[in-house]
DNA sequence: CGAAAGACCTGTGCGC
DNA sequence: TGCGCACAGGTCTTTC
């Protein structure tokens, strides 16, 4: 599942394959992919034909691509989504949302999505200062701005800084955190509390900070607020440079699916293997629909757990 | 404002 | 063989 790491290996992809080409058409093969776009289908094509991206970037799990007006192409890659550039000739695998073409006649990108939580929009930027100009029509500016108060598509006004941009303030996580009257694992999986953080890292994060998930975040002490975070940072920043290297090639597969950061999992999805730590057998329990793995040693339930 | 439950999706793997 | 069902799970919407 693309969660923050995959999704800014995908950004990246963007920035080197895509930014600085002009778009030559948008087909929308499945209007289902373009759902929240207010202009619909044709509106979303016709808004793009002829555009040229200045920039890739990225906050938690979104990603988007802005122009020179302000406008942006906002995209969530939801549960299986994938950008993939390539070969403009290549078969068009069942899958494929959206489609893009480029006035360059080079590779096209195609927005491949099997499970159609995924989702593609225009947008506009607002707040923050405006970026400036590149100096020489180059790559002048960073990719990703680490300022404060930079322009956000409007839609992800809502969205949470990620702990990996300059925007997030521990102290405002922190004391947000613990106001909260809900299980840690439950915070971190908001995305207006904190975003980037999907089930997977959220237990390993959990994991590496000795934390149950059903702890209760009014009852963490500084000490444990300042571990998680740390362990969310970490976790985060190893699946990045372990995944950081898959979009290089003319044919680009950036998926969140690829399972690059498998072999580094210590809790997720290891129901009854040894744990890492001290061997005793991992645990799974279900949270939300879903699941929570976790060493019912290194991180003891809570004596009054949230429900 | 915050918390929680339901809805949205489809491919895979399992038991019967 | 085939059917139903649990599971994977991020985010938006609704409800309280």
């Amino acid at each position: 599942m693309p969660e923050l790491p995959e999704v800014e290996t995908i950004r990246q992809g963007l920035q080197a394959h895509v930014v600085g080409r002009t778009i030559a058409q948008a087909q929308v093969l499945h209007p289902r992919a373009v759902r929240r776009d207010p202009a619909g289908p044709a509106g979303f094509a016709s808004a793009l034909a002829g555009r040229t991206a200045s920039r890739a970037e990225r906050r938690g799990k979104y990603l988007w691509l802005t122009f020179d007006d302000d406008r942006a192409l906002l995209a969530h890659l939801g549960m299986s989504g994938q950008m993939l550039v390539g070969d403009p000739g290549r078969p068009l695998s069942p899958h494929v949302r959206v489609r893009f073409t480029f006035l360059d006649g080079g590779p096209d990108l195609r927005f491949t999505d099997q499970r159609t939580f995924g989702q593609l929009m225009m947008c506009s930027l607002r707040g923050g200062d405006l970026p400036a100009p590149p100096a020489n029509g180059g790559t002048a500016r960073p990719p990703c701005p680490p300022g404060l108060g930079r322009p956000l598509p409007e839609p992800i006004a809502h969205i949470a800084p990620d702990p990996l941009e300059a925007a997030f303030d521990p102290a405002v996580f922190t004391a947000r955190l613990t106001r909260r009257r809900t299980g840690v694992k439950r915070a971190l999986l908001d995305q207006s509390l904190i975003s980037g953080v999907g089930n997977i890292y959220a237990d390993e994060a959990l994991w590496r900070a000795r934390l149950h998930w059903a702890r209760p975040t009014e009852t963490l002490r500084p000490g444990e607020v300042s571990r998680l975070l740390e362990a969310v940072r970490d976790v985060l920043t190893e699946a990045l440079k372990a995944g950081g290297t898959s979009f290089d090639a003319m044919y680009v597969n950036v998926n969140g699916e690829s399972g690059y950061f498998d072999r580094s999992l210590h809790a997720y999805g290891r129901a009854g293997e040894p744990c890492d730590r001290c061997g005793t057998p991992i645990r799974r329990d279900p949270f939300m629909n879903r699941s929570s793995y976790t060493c019912p040693r290194c991180q003891p339930r809570p004596r009054h757990p949230h429900p």
